[in-house]
DNA sequence: CGATGTTTAGTTAACC
DNA sequence: GGTTAACTAAACATCG
């Protein structure tokens, strides 16, 4: 049996999941992370078969994307503002299919309780950090409103004190590779002072995390904010990490591997 | 208000 | 037959 083109699929409906779909997605996309509607995109774009009764299958893939903990909702950074939060892939969900073929998938992906709320506090002091951040913007007053940063966390403290009835491995309490996890305050005031320089352990970094920003000459807090969410994106998808998804014939989505 | 996100629940199919 | 993943429906909350 020939192998299904892009083309021959026509009105058929796709032999991928909707994780399948979403991850294809979100993988094709050049920041490695996107917004519902543009998962929704992707989609209809090239299967027609998702033009039709989108209420339903929209309705499944949202359900998806919150019921799956392979799927990761980071907060749009202020200087993006825009209706829902952009989806990425969770790093450790890499391998969830087998050989890398989308067609089939190994096991379901499922974080501790201990990953997952260490997970959450990452996020949600990135959430904060947004919510600081328009707030200062908006009092207009650079540099001086809100300082301190008691409000925030540091990343060392969110991520290395394990929840008490956290018990598994030594890693469950560090989600993300420690030598890209944010090193400094999650504090405006830390942010804006200049970058410390060091090597990441990783190399090379993967393009994609260092996207262009088009905006006109950023104020620092726009550039405090880019760093922020770099690093946490930095985190996230991390270059140690095998492999990025791709697609080896470009004609065939029947095809989506991982490099290896 | 509509898009987005969360949660629960029922059905189906594949697998061991 | 039990387990698991995928799919679907639906209720509900939140947010821009």
């Amino acid at each position: 049996m020939p192998r299904p083109t892009r083309e021959s699929y026509g009105d058929q409906k796709p032999p991928f999941s909707y994780i399948a779909l979403t991850a294809m997605a979100i993988w094709s996309s050049p920041e490695r992370m996107l917004p519902l509607s543009e998962i929704y995109r992707f989609i209809t774009d090239r299967f027609p078969y998702y033009r039709r009764n989108t209420q339903r299958w929209q309705n499944s893939l949202r359900h998806n994307l919150s019921f799956n903990d392979c799927f990761v909702k980071v907060p749009r950074r202020p200087d993006r503002p825009g209706k829902g939060a952009y989806w990425t892939l969770h790093p450790q969900a890499f391998d969830m299919f087998e050989n890398g073929s989308l067609l089939r998938r190994r096991k379901r992906f499922k974080l501790h309780k201990g990953e997952k709320d260490s997970l959450n506090a990452e996020l949600a002091a990135l959430a904060s950090f947004n919510r600081a951040f328009m707030a200062r913007q908006a009092g207009g007053t650079p540099g001086t409103a809100m300082s301190g940063g008691s409000m925030f966390v540091t990343p060392g403290a969110m991520c290395s004190r394990p929840s008490p009835d956290l018990i598994d491995g030594p890693d469950t309490a560090a989600l993300l590779p420690s030598g890209t996890r944010p090193r400094r305050a999650f504090t405006i005031d830390a942010l804006l002072e200049p970058e410390p320089r060091s090597s990441s352990p990783c190399s090379p970094p993967p393009p994609p995390l260092q996207p262009h920003y088009p905006m006109p000459l950023p104020a620092p807090y726009i550039l405090a904010a880019q760093r922020y969410h770099a690093e946490l994106l930095a985190g996230l998808q991390q270059s140690c990490l095998p492999p990025l998804w791709t697609w080896r014939d470009t004609s065939q989505f029947s095809h989506y591997t991982l490099n290896s």
